[in-house]
DNA sequence: CCCAATTTGTTCGTATGTATC
DNA sequence: AGATACATACGAACAAATTGG
């Protein structure tokens, strides 16, 4: 293994070409930052494996438990993950989004946004995903979301099946979030619907068997999903628009209703 | 004491009450969400401690380098920071809008949206702070806001200032996001700020001597201005809107030509 | 200014778990 | 099944930082 032995070597000379400003930080912070740039110097990629914990060790003269913590800082940013056992070690992780919605669920950890918040960016963002979306989506991905329709396109038979049709509701527009060729709009929405699925009001109104009007929702998303369907951007979008109008004033409803 | 002994307690209470499912985590991660839920559980608040390392390692049969990586984790996160020292400890940490867009910073550390994508989200998220901000604006953040443009608002004498004065220009914007009223959208119009400004084609562009209209610029944010101050919420609706338009425009022509 | 107490931060040696061959 | 290579967890000791006398 020739291959192993130089990436020892540059990341022992990386650490030590970047020698200065010692003790500046703590010292998992330092290592964290440095195999940070270690990364980005060597190019690395997700899948790529990084040195091994003992190597890391040498290379930093630090001991285990300190490099442990610094990889733990570098997984929980969702940058590495580890696997035991031979051949195994701390790999480049590729970013995902959910991983990254839920670092910053633990920001809104305290004040959480509330409802109507949460819904002017909905209002604002989701539209636009439509206007995108038009004349883009191919016939697999319409299937899927037909599908996702079709959870919900009957009055529940208990309580739990409607549950489900609630979250399902929510999963149309995750899907199409996904879908988004933007991938920051399509990341910013889909941080949206995370933010109602752990909204302590919006959980009470969808545990809550409500008289809703079923009719009126639905025709929203077949107009939409007609639009997607024949490229008819403007269509979506204002149809979109109108749909999360007609959302938010439910939910705001509801709200006010339960508490 | 009395205070701390009952904290202590409930903390290996709540430790036991949730004993099941062992080892479907590894450890520093069951630890890690156990003291999540005690803070929820406790309603702790920012500038709350938490229990010693000591009582931690205790309460969960743990070795002190285990409890470390899971404090850590939270540390990561922006829950929590510790001091050390007689007093120091954990504390729970208020959750930091900076930190979190650093956080954010590493999911796009591989693929970066272009200056479209960002633009789109600015264009539909930009003008909604406008109108909401309408009306609401004391002087001493107008005020604040004119100190802003008055740094930009004169051709730069050197390539330094003309630097400082295309930050200054998204400072404007930025100080406007953080008064918003709503939270949610003030963060992510804040986001979209960072990542402008770690964009390398962004880097370029405000590196580059560019010859760019500064009246037209001016003439957007001094419009705004002026229909905050008199609570015309449509008019700074579009206004915004307007300047979004004009600075894609322009970023996406600058970003051509250097390219 | 230093000394002592307190609490986190770091190190080391060892043992255990886990996946691969 | 057994050997190997790796991360994971443990426990005791020591170092550094911070506070108050």
């Amino acid at each position: 293994m020739p291959k192993e032995r130089e990436r020892k070597t540059s990341l022992v000379e990386a650490v030590e070409r970047l020698a200065p400003s010692r003790r500046v930080k703590r010292r998992p912070e330092e290592i964290g930052d440095r195999i940070k740039e270690y990364i980005r110097a060597e190019r690395l990629i997700p899948g790529d494996r990084l040195p091994q914990e003992r190597d890391l060790i040498e290379a930093f003269k630090a001991a285990k438990g300190t490099v442990r913590e610094a990889m733990k800082a570098l997984e929980t940013q969702g940058l590495i993950f580890t696997r035991s056992g031979p051949g195994g070690g701390a790999f480049v992780a590729r970013p995902s989004a959910q991983h990254a919605m839920e670092l910053l669920s633990t920001h809104f950890f305290f004040d959480q946004p509330s409802l109507s918040d949460i819904y002017a960016i909905r209002k604002a963002l989701e539209p636009e995903v439509a206007a995108l979306l038009a004349g883009k989506v191919t016939t697999e991905q319409l299937i899927a979301l037909e599908d996702t329709i079709r959870i919900y396109d009957h009055p529940p038979a208990d309580l739990d099946e409607h549950y489900r049709q609630r979250v399902a509701e929510l999963d149309f527009h995750a899907i199409l979030a996904r879908l988004c060729p933007n991938p920051l709009l399509g990341f910013l929405v889909g941080l949206t619907h995370n933010l109602l699925r752990e909204h302590p009001a919006a959980c009470r109104i969808y545990a809550d068997p409500a008289p809703l009007s079923r009719e009126e929702g639905l025709s929203f998303q077949y107009r939409l999903l007609a639009a997607l369907k024949e490229g008819r951007g403007e269509d979506a979008h204002t149809i979109a628009s109108e749909h999360m109008i007609f959302a938010e004033r439910y939910m705001l409803g509801r709200a006010a209703a339960l508490a």
